[in-house]
DNA sequence: AGCCATCTATACGGCGCCGTATATCGGGGT
DNA sequence: ACCCCGATATACGGCGCCGTATAGATGGCT
């Protein structure tokens, strides 16, 4: 048994840079094949339809934008402070290609996006939203020992909110100086 | 010369309809024509090909978003304070339909994704994200008048990334009391 | 009423993609 | 060396959409 040229992973690791790329609409079998410099031939060996390609795509998505970066900022140990840093530097990355099939803020975004209509991607994103907030609340409160849920959870949704909204906003900053802007932020709500 | 039955500006508002309801891939002419209860034949005279339909929407959307909605706000007077929360529910008004072809915030997430994918979007969004930001950063001058350059850039930031994320994070709150973290984050910014 | 311009319906060829069926290739096991 | 079997290529019918061409309907005008 010859040893598959194009196994099941590759098929979903090009479904979710094509689907950063191009949206879900782009994501279409003979496309993926394309570039993967093969037919359509052996797909339906690994999948059932385009669905299942979609819908193991995502779970891998969770799987890599949640456990798997808690588990990576965890493991070292340092303070939460040093947790926070390396948590947001994993979760969105820049743009570049990251660890494993995840493709950064892009995926993410356009994940979002598929979410508002399509209601099992909505629930999955719910999931992600959800576990990560989870772990910000608890390194806000390990951080700030004296904040009430409240607090926490204030901390937790301007930094969230914030950084995807960066990503989100193209405007050309005023005339201002980016970096103090920054530090007027972080000094009302992360000291 | 009879009246059109659908006129220009009919396949332009059921266009940002679809496009907000299932993205550009979405925004079929055959599709549009169906829903208006015509078929095809009529939307060639007014409009080259999809990609013309495309651009006129754009078109339309970014007037209604921008100078459309600030004449609006400015037109009545009273306190930038004011003026500031009635630019928010124009630009956000939750999701239902809202004045003109706008279909509120859905249809700004999602010209926003498209515009990751398509540099001529990317350029109008631009254009919205700069001058809303100009107004913005207008608007907290005015109230905090203390305030240097920075200071303004952060609010008007911190505000316009709060309002986008909070419409795209779906996590359930934690167990507090939202109106309360509202609170918090208003204090800090906005007082 | 009858004409004319304009808008709309219908018909067409082409393309890209889906999912299936069938042929071909190529490396391990015997 | 040969067979076998899984992976891939090729071929097919179907569908939905594009943009064009042409015919039919409909309201204003004289």
């Amino acid at each position: 048994m010859p040893a598959p040229r194009t196994p099941r992973h590759a098929w979903i690791d090009q479904g979710l840079r094509t689907l950063a790329a191009g949206g879900p609409d782009a994501v279409r079998i003979e496309v993926l094949a394309k570039a993967l410099g093969v037919t359509k031939g052996g797909f339906y060996g690994y999948f059932a339809d385009r669905e299942a390609l979609l819908s193991e795509m995502l779970e891998v998505w969770e799987r890599e934008v949640t456990e798997a970066v808690i588990d990576r900022v965890e493991a070292p140990g340092g303070t939460a402070r040093d947790r926070l840093s390396r948590l947001r530097s994993l979760v969105f990355p820049g743009d570049g290609p990251t660890v494993g099939p995840t493709v950064g803020i892009t995926l993410e975004l356009t994940i979002r996006d598929w979410a508002r209509r399509d209601a099992a991607v909505a629930e999955r994103l719910r999931r992600v939203d959800n576990r990560r907030m989870d772990y910000l609340r608890s390194l806000y409160r390990e951080m700030f020992p004296a904040d009430d849920e409240d607090e926490a959870e204030a901390r937790s949704l301007v930094s969230y909110s914030l950084w995807i909204g960066r990503h989100l906003i193209t405007a050309d900053n005023g005339t201002g100086d980016p970096a103090r802007v920054d530090k007027l932020i972080s000094q009302r709500f992360f000291s």
